[in-house]
DNA sequence: AATAAAATTATAACGATAACAATATTAAAA
DNA sequence: TTTTAATATTGTTATCGTTATAATTTTATT
């Protein structure tokens, strides 16, 4: 079941935290566009919605959602912070070709190693590279 | 078995990569310094030795190791690019407390999903969070 | 030795993010 | 409801990692 916008609603009223017209709109974006979208994509698309709306809003909106847990981040590139308000274990595939960031299902919380036996572990993360089926088949026409 | 110095010098004669003096620096110190470390530290380190180093090298000099193959990105923070000269699938592990990089063995080939049965994977990344063992005791004390 | 190619260096430019102060909005108190 | 305090948003500036560019040096080729 994916959670609602008015499950977000309640559980940042649980943890005290405001629920500004802003941080609204970013988490409602989150929720309609689940293609783990970067800082400034949420800012440009938002912003034709809220012209007068500041792109430090965006980052403090973030931070404090991560802090809180509603939403986590995605470095599976080291040169653009994406972010996904899935939280719940999946797996995130990056096709070298076009760009997209596909989500994959894994069981990740019966991933474990014998070397981390007395290690806490807070946090898991699993990012795959490579082409997604629709760049293999273009690729394949061409030829 | 861990790949040495003289692996890596035939390694790149083959790909056709000209070893220069401050690549085979660079290479030596990523054998010698499994760290994972950034940029900036191996600049730092390196320039004690190289006074005329410059920073652009480090970052020519790890770009052409990455596509050679012969380092990897390690993505594991969104604000710190690392480096591994250990290619070879292993798990990471950042301690959030002392800010370590530990590696751990995991059975990453094996490693797959339902969803991705049409995906051309061509590199896969674990990464964990948590605290580790040192600073898991280092908090105990002070209880 | 002369020439061409490649690598290194120094410098400037860029972009993502954070710091900061001013303004606006909301919550609490009177 | 008015006043006051706390919090959030905005606009601006600063910082830092990285890339682009051009000049210089080194290496390879003839
Ligand atoms: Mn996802
Ligand atoms: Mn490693
Ligand atoms: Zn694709
Ligand atoms: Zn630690």
């Amino acid at each position: 079941m994916k959670p609602s916008l008015e499950d977000f609603k309640k559980e940042l009223k649980m943890k005290n935290i405001q629920l500004s017209y802003q941080r609204l709109k970013v988490l409602e974006y989150l929720t309609q566009n689940q293609c783990h979208p970067t800082v400034d994509k949420i800012f440009t698309d938002l912003q034709k919605d809220i012209p007068t709306l500041s792109k430090t809003t965006i980052y403090n909106t973030l931070r404090i959602l991560v802090e809180a847990g509603l939403v986590r981040v995605i470095t599976i590139e080291d040169n653009e912070t994406r972010y996904d308000i899935i939280v719940e274990n999946h797996g995130h595939f990056k096709c070298e070709s076009c760009g997209t960031i596909y989500d994959f299902s894994i069981d990740i919380d019966s991933l474990t190693s014998e070397d981390l036996n007395n290690f806490k572990i807070n946090d898991k993360n699993i990012y795959f590279k490579g082409i997604c089926p629709r760049c293999l088949s273009s690729i394949n026409e061409i030829r």
